[in-house]
DNA sequence: CCTGGTACCTACTCGCGAGTAAGACTACTG
DNA sequence: CAGTAGTCTTACTCGCGAGTAGGTACCAGG
């Protein structure tokens, strides 16, 4: 891109959205460090100083496009899932939302996960933010549904190997696209809602629409 | 480190140690990117050129790095798993190697898992190379174990979510050190054993010594 | 048609870090 | 006490990329 003069003069609102795309785009490819600023302004179809007009430094860049992908994502959830159903049914909607929302933003997702855990700086403070919110959210489904109670950090870890998986499962996905959304979800809500154990003797957990 | 003028006069098996061990401990706190030749020879105590006289360019460095932990990580666990045991025995012990191992090195495990998985260059193979071997033996194991045949995808894909599972925990565990290695391993082999399902209900997985 | 304001540009500075040239120190070997 | 092989150093080069100075085109409203 940008081989051409001069770009169209557009509102700052609409440059912004497209600065910030095309900053995912790269970071997703490169990962902080490696992706340069260049890059991004020439992918954005500007200049170098409209992008530091505009979002400032390179971190504060990176820090925008997490937050704004954080909030994407957490949205598509929130609204994916059934606050009034039966727990494994809430855990199931949840977990269709991530996949789905996950296989259409590839860029997205590879920005959130591989590059943002990794550096240090003012980053990891959205990042863990959104993280802890998934984190607890599971942590009070499970908490709220189960019988014996449990303590806080063992359904806070348990939470955390939960949606580990949930992340790392998204990550092979990404190298075995051919399979559905749905059923890789259904998959890892066999897991763990019911266990190799259960699996292993071929009990598995069916959608509400079967009972 | 490296105040003093000169260093002492050590034979170069020794000194690729020193250097290694410096260098895994850098890469584990700043990531490759924002590691330094520079830093890595300080706190190895010595001097930069001989970095690239026994261990090349920084590249080949940080490969030479995940190929040892990697290796010796794989090999605890090897180490650790009893094979002639039940499959959910097998498991339990190969999770506890793994936990104990992540406990004692902690370095050793971010260089794998944050920052080996993050950059996309030569170091990819190595390490998708030790996670392909870690997944495909759980995969085993889980196929060998099943009554039901299940399809390759679907071990696999299991497999690769209950790895990303002890990943994941292995993080979280990071922020909670005052938790010990085994009740860390007993939670997640409860949640991936028995699953959510059973553990609402109260019923959990116990070691063969209880049975 | 001027006057300001906003979008946009070319063309720099400047520091940091990978990698190297050229040689100095030490120790063993005959 | 040479000679030589291996260890170790200081002091560079050089490119890349973050960030900036100092403009130019374009569009209002007067």
């Amino acid at each position: 891109m940008r081989t051409e003069g001069r770009a169209k003069r557009l509102p700052r609102a609409v440059r912004e959205r497209q600065i910030m795309d095309a900053a995912v785009d790269v970071f997703s490819r490169l990962g902080f460090h490696a992706a340069s600023m260049d890059e991004i302004s020439e992918v954005a179809g500007i200049s170098k100083p409209m992008l530091y007009a505009y979002l400032g430094s390179k971190e504060e860049l990176f820090a925008t496009c997490i937050r704004r992908e954080a909030t994407r994502m957490m949205e598509a959830i929130a609204t994916g899932v059934e606050p009034d159903q039966e727990p494994d049914v809430q855990l199931w909607s949840g977990l269709r939302a991530f996949f789905g929302f996950v296989g259409e933003n590839r860029a997205s997702w590879l920005v959130l996960h591989r590059q943002a855990s990794t550096q240090g700086g003012p980053f990891a403070v959205e990042l863990t933010d959104m993280r802890t919110r998934a984190v607890s959210l599971v942590a009070a489904l499970l908490t709220q549904s189960t019988k014996a109670p449990a303590t806080k950090l063992e359904a806070e870890s348990l939470a955390a190997a939960l949606v580990g998986a949930g992340e790392s499962l998204a990550e092979w996905w990404l190298d075995h696209p051919e399979e559905p959304a749905g059923v890789v979800a259904a998959r890892l809500m066999n897991l763990v809602w019911m266990g190799f154990g259960d699996l292993v003797e071929g009990n598995v957990w069916h959608p509400p629409s079967r009972r």
